[in-house]
DNA sequence: ACTTGATGCTACATATTCAGTAGCACATCG
DNA sequence: CGATGTGCTACTGAATATGTAGCATCAAGT
């Protein structure tokens, strides 16, 4: 069960390993999207998280978080659960407009 | 296999149809920040869009598309293939920093 | 010490989704 | 009439996700 995603190395649909490639792999993954997303307002624990992404099976929010963490986008916290790492927090920020432009974008299809 | 994916429709994970929930769904489904990605560029037909991701199987790449022209994002233009909207080249922006983040990412971790 | 509850996580069977290949129907070009 | 390119569907098998149960560990309570 060793699935390594890196920067550098292959990904589905890109055997180049380049950084955007492999991350868009990466987040092209059910629920990865979601579980950034979650954890953006605050740290939760397994189960907290498992609940705020509506019930997602405790398989695959494992293997989820795993390779977040493998990516150092997120980590285990003592105490408190799961929370994003410093790149994590700096990928959110890439994409924090997506909420606002979700909202637009469903008044302009409504 | 009706599977309209519009604000306001539940999805999984979240029944509210709260329209970042119903855009991280949408967004978070193999290839398609992939396929968003690649029309980023210049508009591509559905062979080359396919070869562009690599070789992905017509199947899912027709049901992507299908999702993302549902969604307005992905229209299909008479003579040169598919192209993004422009509320896919809004959403587009959104994210447009992913690929600097990605490069920076990848030098950290090396 | 013994329950109680919360933690992270695994096992396993089932259902859904994706991948890979072949090929169809249509259009354009020579 | 081929030859080529288009979007796209059918079909089979492989990969991935779901759903439920439950384990091991720890901390607090009684």
């Amino acid at each position: 069960m060793k699935r390594i995603i890196r920067p550098g190395t292959p990904v589905r649909g890109s055997k180049t390993g380049r950084p955007i490639m492999v991350l868009l792999d990466l987040l092209g993954r059910r629920w990865a999207l979601r579980v950034i997303w979650e954890l953006s307002r605050r740290p939760l624990t397994f189960r907290d998280l498992q609940a705020a992404c509506g019930g997602i099976s405790p398989t695959i929010l494992n293997t989820r978080l795993a390779e977040l963490r493998d990516a150092d986008i997120v980590s285990a916290t003592e105490g408190s659960g799961y929370a994003l790492t410093k790149d994590g927090e700096g990928l959110l920020a890439e994409f924090i407009g997506l909420h606002d432009w979700a909202e637009r974008w469903a008044k302009r299809r409504s």
